[in-house]
DNA sequence: ACCTTTGTTTCGTTCAGTGAAAAGATGTTT
DNA sequence: AAACATCTTTTCACTGAACGAAACAAAGGT
């Protein structure tokens, strides 16, 4: 059954282009939702006047405000995963001094949705909420292996797109690798998605042993020489159980993201 | 006019009942919200659909979810306020070793939208997200003396609550105390809400010369001395110039949050 | 001063959103 | 294990909330 209200979806994604495009007015908005110009207005002023969005009337811009961010202090703040993973982070970040995330998978996408950011010294492209792909990177692949079937056939029957050299756009090679994450529980990947960089992963599991998340640390490839990646995945995995252990403690067999 | 789109205000409103209670039913928050349940089932269903809540299957409890949180995320990042007011409050903190915060006022209503904690040794009773009165502690009485006319006439004239013998609950003194805290550009209280805690403040204004905020120091009574508190309150006085000149810098004369 | 672009308001229509109530699950008590 | 209580999910029928089109207003640019 589908028992969706429609305004409140469109006032959904209207909240997420705001947060892609801040400070834009209505009919900019508009254009990027293909919504009427009217519906985005009426869905702007009712926004505003809960506080999730501030408009500025002088240049009759709009953006988030502070509701929409309590109320994503709160639900970080809820998460069992996040909560779970923050102290292990911090943990693993002072161990190897690289950076450190924690992303999931959302439809055929992986999303960063913590992360420990390494000195300046090793600046690595890495933000949370940002998107990329399944098929390139550590974390990503983790997340690939252990997706449901469908969405594995999905991503590999589609067109791979080539990041650096490395990128494995082989389905079959592909494919070859996700039956070694799934054998050996972690992965090593370099260069993927940026020429210098590497990393190590492993899945995070809720109680059911579904793979609820990935644990990635991400490293400039010189700074993160083959021989030390031995050592960060043994800490990693003493990190990973004791994430999963409290992740999926609570015993209802679903992952609480 | 009033373009209030039902359906979406009362999503929101549903959202910000979850981030209260959260691991929740349908019932649970039909009664909450005074929903009928049909219509509660609804709105989860859709805020599901979306990733902004999550459904546990097997409890049929409903928590916020990653989307909701990435959202407060990129709403925290494109914050004028809280991006000109984190190094300062970072400096802050290192330099006074108390809780530092930034306030905002909510209708009748303060609220800590930023938050430094000092360490466990002074726990303070201190979250982002809390919601005080307006008419108790330092940033709260700030946010007070700036506000229009009309608020503070209405805090004036209720019941003002006691939190500590120290809480100003008589009218005419609070007034007097506003009076001061507009020609001086700041506070010092002392045990209003808790008893063992004083706090410094001082209100953050945006280009339009409107107060959009209130930066506060508060620690132990007995780790923050009187004899502290005037090199405190230089301090803070550095870090607001700081951040007004950030927050007003755009020029559209209005408060961004 | 004119034109272009963007935001706001009005208005009439229709179907999306709604509550009531039934049906189905689930867990609890006797 | 049957009856009960409580919660969620589904159905259904109705109505007014949400909607788009188009007119109007306000900025900003030329």
């Amino acid at each position: 059954m589908n028992y969706t209200i429609l305004a409140v979806e469109r006032a959904l994604l209207l909240l997420e282009a705001l947060a892609e495009m801040p400070d834009s007015g209505v009919s900019e908005l508009a254009g990027r939702t293909g919504y009427t110009k009217t519906l985005v207005f009426r869905l702007l002023f009712t926004l505003e006047e809960r506080g999730f969005v501030t408009k500025d009337p002088v240049r009759r811009t709009y953006s988030l405000s502070w509701r929409a961010m309590l109320l994503g202090d709160q639900a970080r703040r809820q998460s069992r995963l996040i909560s779970a993973a923050d102290p292990q982070m911090d943990e693993l970040h002072r161990q190897t001094g690289c950076n450190v995330s924690v992303q999931i998978r959302d439809g055929l996408h992986s999303v960063v949705v913590a992360l420990r950011r390494a000195g300046q010294d090793q600046r690595i492209y890495a933000e949370v909420g940002r998107r990329g792909p399944l098929h390139a990177g550590g974390g990503p692949k983790v997340l690939l292996a252990f997706a449901p079937e469908d969405i594995r056939q999905a991503v590999l029957s589609s067109e791979l797109a080539r990041y650096t050299p490395n990128t494995m756009i082989d389905p079959a090679r592909l494919d070859a690798a996700l039956v070694m994450i799934r054998r050996d529980g972690w992965v090593m990947s370099e260069g993927e998605l940026d020429h210098s960089t590497c990393s190590v992963a492993i899945p995070i599991y809720d109680s059911n042993s579904e793979v609820a998340a990935a644990l990635a640390v991400t490293g400039k490839t010189d700074l993160l020489p083959p021989g030390e990646r031995g050592h960060v995945l043994d800490l990693l995995r003493e990190a990973g159980t004791k994430i999963t252990r409290l992740v999926g403690a609570h015993g209802s067999g679903v992952p609480k993201i």
